[in-house]
DNA sequence: TTAGCATGCGTAC
DNA sequence: TACGCCTGCTAAT
């Protein structure tokens, strides 16, 4: 499931195995039937990724794919991929396949439209030149939560509710304080972590958060006891590694909120 | 076998 | 704020 880390990762498997050769594409399941045939036999020119939007360049063609909840790309040696009726998209270039299951938004556009996707998005702390002041300043004004605007893709593209939680303990900030009344200095540190994170899990596609360095032998047999990659998120009732009060949740806007109600007033 | 849920988001009320 | 949508996994029946 995709956060901006997941999105880079699956940008980089394309550069890496489909990179300036001849592709054929099709859509067994059938709902990228017509653009399929207009992309097979061009070369991937090209990615790039902008929060938790992915594009595909074909030349002047560019398939922009948001892989929403459950859209995944699975990738595969050998041109066949799984033959699957469900894949909406396969590449394929006779060394490798791969194939785009679920997504919420699979199209074809323009070099053009892809401006007018980005442009609406918040700075991607993925992106080496991205300012962070940009994100402060949407902040410094909102009278929303913190945590609801860590979600939100205008403010800070690429974050979902899994960073959302983990940026927001890690800075032991309390998730419901309102956006202008936030440090400066906590924004600094959930921003660097941001970039920290999101670059570090780029690398392998699966978010890790929790510094096992930063425990003693004995701390870490116990953190292990629970999970290895998370320290808030879904440990709803478990006790939190840093003053062992249960982790809370709510719903906050829809989502699921998880938060150490000591570690982070 | 079915229901419920999920790291998302757009639209309608 | 509620719902629908795209799919797949797990828990409940």
């Amino acid at each position: 499931m995709p956060e901006g880390h997941t999105i880079r990762y699956m940008a980089n498997m394309h550069e890496n195995l489909f990179r300036d050769s001849i592709v054929s594409a099709e859509s067994p399941q059938g709902r990228f039937a017509d653009e399929a045939k207009r992309i097979t036999g061009n070369a991937l020119t090209g990615t790039s990724t902008h929060g938790k939007h992915l594009f595909l360049h074909f030349g002047s063609d560019v398939v922009h794919v948001h892989l929403g909840l459950y859209g995944w790309f699975h990738f595969f040696r050998g041109g066949e991929g799984s033959k699957r009726d469900s894949v909406r998209l396969r590449l394929n270039n006779g060394l490798y396949a791969s194939e785009l299951t679920g997504p919420t938004r699979c199209e074809l556009i323009s070099e053009a439209d892809t401006a007018h996707i980005t442009e609406e998005l918040g700075q991607d702390p993925l992106h080496e030149n991205a300012d962070p002041d940009e994100a402060w300043a949407i902040i410094q004004k909102s009278r929303k939560p913190i945590a609801t605007l860590l979600m939100d893709q205008g403010v800070i593209a690429g974050i979902g509710n899994v960073y959302r939680a983990e940026l927001l303990y890690i800075a032991r900030q309390d998730p419901f304080l309102i956006g202008a009344d936030l440090e400066r200095k906590v924004f600094d540190n959930i921003w660097s972590n941001a970039v920290r994170l999101l670059r570090k899990d780029a690398e392998t596609g699966f978010i890790q958060t929790v510094d096992l360095s930063e425990f003693s032998d004995e701390d870490r047999a116990n953190v292990g006891k629970y999970t290895n990659t998370v320290y808030v998120y879904k440990r709803h009732g478990q006790p939190c590694f840093m003053c062992n009060t249960p982790i809370k949740t709510m719903r906050l806007a829809g989502r699921a909120l998880y938060w150490c109600p000591t570690c982070q007033k």
